[in-house]
DNA sequence: ATTGAAACGGCCCCACC
DNA sequence: GGTGGGGCCGTTTCAAT
């Protein structure tokens, strides 16, 4: 179904998801159409599922990343989901096992605003924070 | 240095990394030339640091994502750095606040894979596993 | 910092293999 | 599933403002 040239196109949108058909082609040794195409059909099959930007949230004033560990009181997690939109702040969330039954990863502007954010999380578990200092991936 | 059009540019580009900057010329009401030039900035004010492709893990093959808490021996930090390339699996390595000082998502095809990549961080710290069970952003 | 115009290159559809 | 071509659309550059 995801043969091995769909996964250098992979490979290739992996490292810039604008780079043009043309480009891929040339990479992977295939007409821009058939690059195309074979795109199409990975997006429609949802093998990809979308193209995003990565950002530098510091230089947009975003200058604390952290890491909640969060422990949802039993029975709240349909309403925690349902009030996930009133959370701009939470850029991630996932539920996973453990007795901390949710993780996610929150983009605030300082202490003040992480402060305010726990006070409004609390309604629904109990959170564990934890600061983000670096990425290694990228230095 | 970064204006509200810039920010209505980034929330073009973080709904689809592959939208035209005529789309968003005419979205922010801008000309192409425009939109181009501010994007060029922001790529080299390093505000956008590269655009991704969203993938469906499970349907390339890789049935398990899991975060891994991990206490580093003391020490091992710069070690561990250097050998992150050996560690294909790895897709996001944060250093963090905490007793784990390292967090990061893993890849990976199935338990089996899960239970040799362990095997191998144990020479750098001591894990702490959790399954990522659903991803509640989408679905 | 923004624009329009022009040249260029990429995208897309379709007919064909 | 892959290709090639023609028309269209997007991108890039640049001179002017």
């Amino acid at each position: 179904m995801v043969d091995t040239v769909d996964l250098k196109i992979i490979e290739s949108l992996k490292v810039n998801s604008r780079t043009s058909f043309v480009e891929i082609g040339k990479q992977v040794g295939l007409s821009p159409s058939s690059v195309r195409e074979r795109v199409q059909k990975l997006e429609d099959t949802e093998v990809i599922k979308g193209y995003n930007v990565q950002l530098n949230n510091r230089k947009l004033g975003f200058g604390l990343e952290v890491f909640i560990m969060f422990k949802l009181f039993s029975g709240k997690l349909k309403t925690f989901c349902e009030q996930l939109e009133q959370f701009p702040e939470i850029c991630e969330v996932f539920r996973i096992t453990g007795t901390h039954n949710i993780f996610m990863k929150v983009i605030l502007v300082d202490q003040l605003h992480l402060q305010q954010f726990i006070d409004r999380l609390l309604l629904y578990g109990e959170p564990t924070t934890h600061l983000i200092l670096s990425d290694l991936k990228n230095l």
